[in-house]
DNA sequence: TTCTAACTTGCACTCAGTGCACGCCGCGCT
DNA sequence: AGCGCGGCGTGCACTGAGTGCAAGTTAGAA
């Protein structure tokens, strides 16, 4: 998808994602979000692959934030806590995103198993960065560490009561990895 | 979908199953499967949701296994040992089922970032058998131990040569299952 | 034989997704 | 002004997934 304008892609975006929170995934078609977004339907798959890439693409602004998260890093940090930080300061940084997401996902049952979200571009700006910083671990150890704190991601968002906020998620998510790092995690 | 016969239905997987490892997903049409299966169209979709579904419905037998083996599983046995195992013996049990739906993804990159697998529906009957053996840990705790587990399967899954056979798939499982549970695993 | 229930099928329809060619507009060049 | 060009939006026609409905088949019970 060659992306033209930020402006109309958010414009798209928009449309789907308030007559999604409104209705649910299934009783919008894309008929309907090129009305309201005032575009031919041809251009929304300009823009967009399908009709799921309009809830889970990344905004053209985010590869520019995860750098900069991403940089920020301390030096000679475990992985385990970069990635615990990381998801949380980009949860924080794109708050209103997240929670109009799960506004959607909470209006539409037909998505409850789809593991998507907002982050799954994010995890691979992560892996890149990862594999290059840290020479010891294995790729397939590297994959299972950011794997696994994705999962952590993707196991608390469906529990995660949205009217609790950013700071509710937070709470979720430290209780996540927390548990996981804890000795006795695998003996129970 | 009410399944009618069972017959029918790997009548309709085999088919689909071969065209796939051999064309790629996409470039079999439901038209190609059900030509090849001597079915009507609309069979077809009175056996499976949509397309994904013959690659990634359990086999009606399936849950008739699951509940074997977790019905063999000892008392007392911590959570995360017996997913080890169940994952082993589930894979050894649908060995060449595995394999055949390896090759279907191996031939089919459209399909890469799909998490999907043979599993899928496992994990449901195994959190509930865990959520009531287990009166001590949280569901959070829960559902995390099992998501781990899955996302060892899945991480490992990808990186598997299928001509090493299920042995081969075994070690990588072996190798991921160990390294999370090694104490200093989040400390990297 | 007749009724019935399980199963299969054909038909017609909606909607997602794609290839292609054309039209519009702003830009720099002469 | 006139021209060409490239980025972008659009209309059109087409393939293929998925669904509701009503009719057909077949095996077995009564």
């Amino acid at each position: 998808m060659r992306q033209r304008s930020p402006e109309t892609w958010r414009q798209i975006r928009d449309s789907a994602v308030g007559l999604m929170a409104a209705r649910g995934f299934d009783a919008v078609s894309v008929e309907d979000i090129v009305a309201a977004a005032g575009i031919s339907r041809r251009t929304y798959f300009n823009y967009f692959a399908g009709k799921e890439s309009v809830l889970f693409d990344p905004d053209p602004e985010d590869p520019r934030l995860w750098a900069e998260l991403i940089a920020a890093r301390p030096p000679g940090e475990p992985l385990w806590t970069a990635l615990h930080q990381l998801i949380r300061e980009y949860t924080t940084a794109t708050a209103e995103r997240v929670i109009r997401q799960r506004l959607v996902l909470r209006a539409s049952p037909e998505l409850a198993d789809c593991s998507r979200n907002v982050c799954d571009r994010f995890w691979d700006a992560i892996r890149e960065w990862a594999s290059e910083r840290d020479a010891g671990p294995t790729e397939l150890q590297l994959d299972l560490l950011i794997n696994t704190a994705r999962t952590v991601l993707n196991t608390v968002l469906p529990r995660w009561d949205v009217d609790t906020g950013i700071a509710g998620l937070h709470r979720l998510i430290d209780e996540g990895f927390t548990l996981l790092q804890s000795p006795e995690w695998t003996t129970s």
